[in-house]
RNA sequence: GCGGAGAUAGCCAAGCGGUCAACGGCGAAGGCCUCAAGAGCCUUUCUCACAGGAGUUCAAGGGUUCAAAUCCCUUUCUCCGCACCA
């Protein structure tokens, strides 16, 4: 072995041998298979080190699985789909400022290189070669033969044959949703495209239509609480407002004329309605006149408010003072004003009755009255006024149920209300829906005002269907998710997940079979890939895209038709659809699939999903596991902006074995890990040093003999890391798996050199480099490459050993610690220099009284006089009785504390101290400098200040004679 | 607002009813080794203590228990997702 260790070289080696042998190239055989996959990485930038983690996690699994025997396969491909390539194409091709910044400095990509990437096509083929060579260079156990991109034409044959399926099962549905769109680009604006108003969503409210007396005219309010329509007792507009009437024409065609403000018409022209405005009207012509309510057609009154905001809803707003502390308010300060000028002289303090149309637990008939007067709510423009309104909605939402006053809803949960009413509203054509935007304005990154546009005809994937659902929770209960916490999470999630547009007008991707001037949705592509894997081996072996039929993929992903059938129509032979066939058999369903806890809601949920609508459920997932995000020196990475830490550079500066262990031990499960410099340069150091010693180890000469006390201590311990290392990956707690195979087994291995142990080192390191070959498979194979056959990567992982777990020898070395820490401690606090040490051990009558009280424990009939009665019956106790009745009193105080297990752990074979303190003698001298002796509780020779008396089963008593000169 | 996760010593982070003053790592201090540096090794790192001890801690407050960092309740704070974007 090289004396230095050089990272680079072994990875290149091993990289190498690996890909010659092709050992991670898995085909059909008797053992049990398994398979692994992560996401395959969106290519618009470089791999990064939050990939690291996810695919890291997945190749130790993998490893570790290997190992253990099974027959393992880890694919990779490359996911192009969607816009974000084309996007970043057209940046580049204008040469934007930021992207060639970040592309160069944060993904490393030489300038002249870069400047050529200004074609989507280009920058994917760029970055999937890149992406291949990062993740050789890591060493991943990724069988390349299955590697494909979801451009590929025979990927889209897959994609086709899927959604075709997918209609016939009725999966896909027609519709039409709200987006945020920007009139001037004329497209919707994702997120990255805003300038302004990022956080804002598109709220849904209920217009309800108010029939203006006396003609067919209608005054449309918008709403979020459209329960309260029955609460209502006059409308609000504001005088100071010029509304316009117009005309909307349903897309049915039929006609109806509404009185809204100018920016409720405006936004009308982007909904299903064509509207045009016939005239305009004053706030004030409007005040003083009456509507009918249409929900129970009662008469109510127009009145003036300056609080009506016309770039809200539809400028006009519905009064429910029993419920909205806003609405009261309003009224009230109106009971005093005079409005002769609108035209309205009665008394409205008698004319107005509030109507309750909620009972809440906590308040009275009318909760907006009470939460005003508690709060001392002075009039509209208070503050407190907004707290008042929070306070009741949120308590009428949560606990509220409708009153009589709502005929058939009475006795409905508010919470549940919305749904149900707007439907009934919307069937009977006395409501209709308004979108707006939960804050205001939205600005594109053109600089235009946003507004919510309805996108019709779109084709969805109907998620919200009950039974479509109810496959996923039937297989989400069969299924692992680790950590198993978020199972609920995951319920959670399938419950709240609805309708999802699957088409696109824009980016790369796979057209509508049916609709081909709609691209698939590229999360929608994504979702049973893990299939096509097995698939796409075959077809780089020579299959066209025009043999891939349906009926192909009938046959071999779902075993319908037969293969001669099959054969005849494509020109495949019998043998090939077989073998793909027994393929998928063979491989499917996913055993594991590994990925970042950012896919939770939507690309893990679509895959569970697809696989529950496509396949049988025997070819369901197994298992999820997630993992959390990376940042670098607590900031969060940004491909688009940075910071940005690349695979490719972490790898370049501190080699494969060593980002992956540190990126494996950062963090566990779904914590994110933070990345530092500080911190992986000692684990780089820590790689050198086990590197070292398994270098020394190896040099060593073949020693013989049988072991000692110290050799079956070291080894009995790693049977301990041994198994924890097992359970800790069988959860994926990679963290507490090196913790373990590596920190804790390093500290086991300083005390046992201390000790001067030797002999037990081959044997340790035979099992300790395969413990970590999963982590660090490089340096391992490289050590391994002197101590066993093959490759580490097939050789079988450590199970513990039960034939070395030896009590005795853990127990010695513990009390023999507890001894030098107790000595030590004393020098301390003391500040001796000690002359000579003498250490006395437990006397026999003790260790009697210990014994008995621990079986008594055992039984549950510890008490004092248990433990004297019986203790009294030997001699030596007796010999002691005035002082054994301490004793036992202290031994019950403490063995009360403790609990029957840790008091049977405990009573193993009773240690021989003196024996051990003998063969430690030599160690304890060199340690503490001094002289050493060794006496009997039981008589000593030599005890000036009775120290004797504190010994103690597994506890010797000290005494430490200065030195004089000191 | 809804849903989820979390708050542990200077920092990161384990523990999730008794073996807990609390694994492990980093940082810091002292010592050994060395011509020296680095590496390595040992010790200390909540407070007090010249005999192995004592005291006060695990966001805050309350409760259950013989026993709580761990279980229950309340409060405060932090992070993540809430969609048509991969």
């Amino acid at each position: 072995m090289n004396i230095k260790y050089d990272p680079c070289v072994i990875e290149n080696k091993w990289q190498k041998a690996w890909d010659d042998s092709g050992i991670f190239q898995p085909e059909i055989d008797l053992r049990e298979k398994f398979f692994i996959t992560v996401p395959y990485p969106y290519l618009n930038g470089n791999l990064h080190v939050g990939h690291t983690r996810t695919f890291t996690i997945g190749d130790v699994i993998a490893r570790y699985k290997r190992m253990q025997g099974y027959n393992v396969l880890y694919p990779m491909g490359f996911h192009v789909t969607g816009t974000p390539i084309v996007g970043l194409a057209e940046l580049i091709a204008k040469k934007d400022k930021q992207t060639m910044e970040v592309y160069h400095r944060f993904h490393s990509i030489p300038l002249n290189v870069l400047s050529g990437l200004d074609e989507p096509l280009k920058i994917v083929k760029y970055f999937s070669r890149e992406a291949e060579a990062d993740m050789r260079s890591i060493g991943y156990s990724i069988d390349w033969r299955r590697r494909f991109t979801t451009t590929d034409p025979p990927y889209k044959q897959f994609i086709t044959w899927q959604f075709n399926l997918l209609r016939e099962l009725g999966c896909v549905v027609k519709g039409s949703h709200p987006v945020r769109w920007c009139p001037n680009d004329d497209n919707p604006v994702e997120d990255h495209d805003i300038l302004k108003g990022e956080d804002t969503t598109i709220i849904d409210y209920t217009l309800v239509k108010f029939k203006l007396e006396g003609c067919s005219i209608i005054l449309p309010c918008a709403t979020l609480r459209p329960e309260t329509v029955f609460g209502v007792t006059n409308l609000w507009v504001n005088p100071e407002v010029i509304h316009v009437q117009i005309e909307v024409t349903y897309p049915d065609k039929t006609c109806e004329e509404w009185i809204v403000s100018r920016d409720a018409y405006e936004k009308l022209g982007f909904t299903d309605k064509r509207v045009s405005v016939i005239k305009e009207v004053s706030g004030v012509e409007l005040i003083g006149k009456h509507v009918t309510n249409p929900i129970n057609n009662t008469s109510v009154l127009i009145l003036p408010a300056s609080f009506v905001n016309p770039g809200n809803g539809s400028g006009i707003v519905m009064s429910v003072p029993a419920h909205a502390p806003y609405d009261y308010l309003a009224l009230r300060d109106l009971y005093d004003s005079n409005l002769s000028q609108y035209g309205i002289n009665e008394d409205l303090k008698s004319k107005i009755k509030f109507i309750s149309l909620i009972k809440v637990p906590g308040f009275g008939k009318y909760p907006a009255v009470e939460a005003v007067e508690q709060l001392g709510v002075k009039n509209q423009q208070d503050l407190r006024a907004e707290e008042a309104t929070k306070i009741v909605y949120r308590r009428e939402f949560h606990n509220g149920e409708l009153t009589d006053t709502t005929g058939k809803y009475a006795g409905t949960k508010v919470s549940k209300i919305k749904d149900i009413l707007t439907y009934d509203l919307i069937n009977s054509r006395i409501a209709d829906i308004f979108y707006e935007f939960s804050s205001q304005p939205v600005i594109c990154r053109c600089g235009t005002r946003c507004v919510v546009n309805i996108v019709k005809n779109q084709w969805f994937l109907n998620y919200s269907s009950p039974e479509w659902k109810e496959k996923v929770y039937r297989c989400l209960k069969m299924m692992d998710i680790l950590p198993p916490e978020l199972h609920v999470e995951f319920e959670n999630k399938v419950d709240w997940l609805k309708d999802k547009a699957c088409a696109r007008r824009k980016g790369l991707g796979t057209n509508l079979p049916w609709d081909k001037q709609w691209l698939i949705e590229s999360l929608g592509d994504s979702t049973i890939y893990m299939s096509y894997y097995i698939i796409a081996k075959f077809i780089a072996d020579g299959i066209t895209p025009e043999q891939l039929t349906e009926a192909f993929f009938n046959y071999v992903l779902l075993g319908k038709g037969s293969a001669s059938t099959v054969s005849e129509n494509t020109g495949i032979t019998k043998e090939t659809l077989e073998s793909i066939r027994n393929d998928i058999n063979y491989w499917y369903p996913v055993d594991m699939r590994s990925s970042g806890k950012d896919l939770i809601p939507n690309h893990l949920l679509f895959f569970l999903f697809h696989h529950t609508a496509i396949f049988q459920k025997d070819m369901w997932p197994r298992a999820i596991a997630i993992n959390g995000f990376v940042s670098l020196e607590h900031k969060k990475m940004s491909k688009s902006k940075g910071p940005l830490l690349t695979m490719k550079k972490a790898v370049k500066e501190y080699g494969a074995d060593i980002t992956r262990f540190y990126i494996l031990a950062a963090s566990e499960h779904t914590q994110d890990a933070d990345w530092r410099e500080n911190d992986i340069e000692t684990t780089k150091k820590q790689l050198v040093r086990f590197y070292r010693t398994a270098r020394e180890i190896i040099a060593l000469p073949t020693s013989t003999g049988d072991l000692n006390s110290i050799d079956r201590w070291l080894l009995s311990r790693l049977q301990h890391k041994v198994a924890e290392t097992n359970d800790a990956l069988q959860k994926l707690q990679t963290r507490r798996a090196l913790q373990n195979s590596f920190y804790l087994i390093l500290n086991d291995l300083k005390w046992y050199e201390r000790r001067g142990g030797k002999k037990a080192l081959p044997q340790l390191l035979h099992t300790w480099t395969r413990l970590l070959a999963p982590f660090t498979p490089h340096i391992c194979e490289e050590i391994w490459s002197h101590l066993g056959e093959g490759f580490i990567s097939q050789a079988p992982y450590p199970a513990p050993d039960s034939t070395l777990v030896d009590v005795d020898s853990e127990q010695a070395e513990e009390y023999l610690q507890k001894a030098l820490e107790d000595v030590e401690e004393i020098l301390r606090v003391t500040r001796i220099t000690p002359q000579k040490i003498i250490i006395y051990t437990t006397p026999q009558w003790k260790k009697t009284i210990h014994k008995i009280a621990m079986e008594l424990k055992l039984t549950e009939t510890l008490e004092m006089k248990n433990v004297m009665s019986e203790a009294m019956k030997d001699y030596e106790v007796k010999k002691h009785g005035k002082e054994a009745p301490k004793y036992v009193q202290k031994i019950i105080t403490e063995l009360k504390n403790t609990t029957k297990e840790t008091a049977k752990s405990k009573r193993a074979k009773p240690i021989i101290e003196k024996e051990i303190l003998s063969d430690a003698r030599g160690f304890l001298e060199c340690e503490l400098n001094c002289k050493i002796e060794i006496q009997s509780a039981d008589k000593p020779n030599y005890d000036p200040q009775q120290k004797s008396r504190h010994a103690e089963p597994m506890r010797p008593a000290i005494y430490i004679m200065e030195s004089v000169e000191d």
